[in-house]
DNA sequence: TGCACTTTTTGACATTTATCAATTGCAGGT
DNA sequence: ACCTGCAATTGATAAATGTCAAAAAGTGCA
């Protein structure tokens, strides 16, 4: 089945009834894009929940002229701007594709009519809600409590793979510094 | 109506039956509390959700020796430990009351029957995890793309009660500053 | 009212990190 | 293999913030 590393996903937190998989597998679009397609651009309102299965993404939003990385996300993970989705006003983020990508994605009055159409399916969209959230209140505690550097082991250790692939200036302003200083920390640890 | 705040509080969110209601209204538990007294302390595993009726409440865990708060929560709104409570697990934050406060409070268990008992009561527990989603959100992009100034500015603004009632060095971790820092930003303010 | 304790303010100084700029390194396209 | 252009590294310097300590202000209680 070509969905199946997503249902494996959504399984692992909350069950799903077959006929839940089967209307979710008609609702989805797989896309496959290249290297920095734009899956939302600031100033659209999000409708679209991606789930990358192959491939890198990343959202980030502009300060002046700088781009600060919002968030990066590798294949079997969901990748959403937060902010515009849920509230379906105008996104302050660009969410693009590092590298070439496979996606599948739902629209939001997709799923709200799927979360409709199967009740069951809620305890999974809150826990899946939950997970998100749990993630944003340890980068929230993290980014208070930790140096530099330590934010840059605990994210290397955490995430090697997208340590590897993500370039260095995305990765520095998702771990809240400078490029600069993130290169020197690297360089300390020869 | 006793608990009038928090159904308003709720109902904004997402409509409830009566039945759903009455319900809610048989499980919470009403306790008035002194400043100072202990919520949840580290290493409990959180099985309540607080709502603040009255008074003033923070969630704080230790760096060292120090103190970081994590959260200040005033009346009409909810708190609990994010980490614990979603998970599980035991906290690695405290909570604890300011001011002498009138909580609500229902237990994990009874809220999960609760939520089992009432399936379009689902659809309110989604949108309330999704909007303690977006503050975090929020939070994060303030924290990365603020100066501390105007993280001090954008607090004293977005909750000028907050601002007001709480100790200015349990907002100044909040705000992720140094006591004397915020002490100083505000000296310059006059 | 006054004492004891905590919190806030303020100053001097240290440290960290950002900024700016130059150089080096690397990857893609032809 | 060789341009071309973007990304990463490195150095010098500046700016912001933290640290520590002392003084001042505030708070609660006897």
């Amino acid at each position: 089945m070509p969905t199946s590393a997503l249902f494996k996903r959504l399984t692992a937190v909350a069950p799903l009834s077959v006929a839940a998989q089967q209307h979710l597998t008609q609702i989805l679009l797989r896309q496959t894009l290249p290297k920095g397609a734009v899956l939302l651009a600031v100033g659209d309102v999000s409708n679209r929940v991606f789930f990358l299965e192959q491939g890198l993404a990343r959202a980030f939003y502009k300060k002046g002229r700088k781009e600060l990385t919002a968030w990066i996300v590798a294949e079997d993970d969901f990748m959403y701007s937060v902010y515009s989705y849920i509230n379906q006003r105008p996104s302050h983020e660009t969410i693009e594709l590092l590298e070439d990508s496979v996606l599948l994605s739902a629209t939001r009055a997709e799923l709200d009519e799927f979360y409709a159409q199967f009740p069951e399916a809620n305890g999974f969209r809150s826990a899946l809600t939950e997970q998100y959230l749990l993630r944003h209140d340890e980068r929230l505690r993290a980014l208070r409590m930790l140096t530099t550097t330590e934010r840059h082991d605990r994210f290397a250790q955490d995430f090697p793979d997208i340590y590897r692939r993500a370039p260095l200036q995305h990765i520095a302003t998702y771990l809240g510094m400078n490029n600069a200083t993130l290169s020197r920390i690297r360089a300390r640890k020869t």
